[in-house]
DNA sequence: ACCGCGAAGTTGGGGCCCCAACAGTCATCG
DNA sequence: CGATGACTGTTGGGGCCCCAACTTCGCGGT
């Protein structure tokens, strides 16, 4: 049947369907635990299992010392993969392109593959690669997190100007010829959910991105974004 | 620091160190709660939290009546996202050229459209269009949801040969010029979660894909499948 | 009119207990 | 020898309590 014998389910369904049907709009106070254990008339731990549960269903975020309140529906940002592979960046062209202020700083280092890089990269374990590491804000918000790693060489000079990872390689006579991105979603690692500050229950949206030229791979890289602030958009021409 | 002052945490972060580096491999039992109070001295609630923040990650699942065991390191499916566009279940035809047996059934009725459709289909909310629900399924478990929505007209006669989309269009003289696929990630609805047989904390992706002819759309649909068992793999020639 | 302080309410971590449903194991019975 | 049943251990739901950290709000004083 549909209100379960688990008590604390009556209590998020009933929830659950008022945030839904629009009874508890975005931001609405969801009663306290001392509320629902009366309202509901059930013990303190499943009016606890209930918020933890909406919770962890995106539907409520809980603010220590003040109340559980109805999420807003975030509107889920498009990102239009590959529309702009011709900027420098990519995400950060996207966004303004949507009337989005977008701010990043980035570093770059030396480092060794390791065996997962060396199968992406088709190199050897022991190679050494350049990582760089990208963050980009926006809203005063951190949005994504992205490493690149590239072969040694052909790292961007010093003050060169900013320019497509396809045109700065063909700059260096290798022609880009293909683009792949497998897209995966997976919980935080505990630093991405740091450094993206993100709420409990969220999941991320990782894009592991392969630029190719010809059957050898020369640049490949990890972007991972807030799974409840952005959607991916692919498109194809028939 | 490293280990952080919530008790609960220091028991996550230890048992999750030796998954992660082997200690405890694939199929491995987790300690029970009782163990876990003893071993790490830490009170009964405190064991189940870090029990419950290890499913919750997806490290681990729990066997009512028999104990916790690591989760084998679900190898990630790839799905090529529109090579085999021109097959009638591009999906199923994906799979079956990994070496995989898929089967799945459908049934087909007339929906009206909603105001959501409406948007995606550009047609109005009252419209009537033919939804088709698709539940692909191999190795026995269920693996994809799709649901299609075309305006009526085009939907295939019965006892019809099995042809594409883009094919069965052409038939009726519709040209499709693009294809365009939202794709995100949520918490599964509670039917997908049952249709799907998914373990709690397991998100689902989700693709709106979208046929166009040209400006107008002419067939969308939802697909979901289990975000611990696929990754979707997108690549563009340049 | 404004500021500061304290009381009350709230979340989240933690403790300890009870119980039903289920899984294994092992001994006993036909 | 095989089936059955009792016993033990485990998960997951639920109850109730204590406490620290934090927010809110109203009262009193300047």
């Amino acid at each position: 049947m549909a209100t379960s014998d688990r008590v604390y389910l009556r209590v998020v369904e009933d929830l659950r369907r008022q945030i839904l049907d629009g009874t508890l709009g975005p931001g609405a106070v969801i009663p306290s635990r001392a509320q629902l254990t009366r309202k509901y008339r059930v013990g303190e731990t499943a009016a606890r299992h209930a918020l933890r549960a909406l919770v962890s269903e995106g539907l409520i975020i809980g603010r220590i010392g003040s109340g559980h309140y109805v999420r807003e529906a975030s509107r889920l940002i498009p990102l239009h993969r590959w529309r702009f592979l011709d900027h420098a960046t990519p995400f950060a062209t996207d966004l303004q392109s949507q009337g989005r202020h977008v701010t990043w700083d980035w570093h770059s280092e030396p480092a060794t593959a390791g065996s997962d890089l060396a199968r992406r990269l088709g190199v050897a374990a022991s190679a050494t690669v350049t990582r760089t590491h990208y963050v980009f804000r926006g809203d005063g918000r951190p949005l994504q997190l992205a490493t690149a790693y590239e072969p040694l060489g052909f790292a961007p000079h010093a003050g060169a100007e900013r320019t497509s990872l396809v045109a700065r390689m063909y700059a260096h006579g290798v022609k880009i010829t293909e683009v792949v991105e497998s897209l995966h979603t997976r919980e935080p690692e505990p630093s991405e959910r740091e450094a993206l500050e993100l709420p409990a229950g969220v999941h991320v949206l990782h894009v592991e991105r392969t630029h190719w030229a010809g059957d050898r791979p020369v640049e490949t890289s990890d972007i991972i974004v807030p799974g409840d602030r952005f959607r991916m958009v692919y498109s194809i021409p028939l």
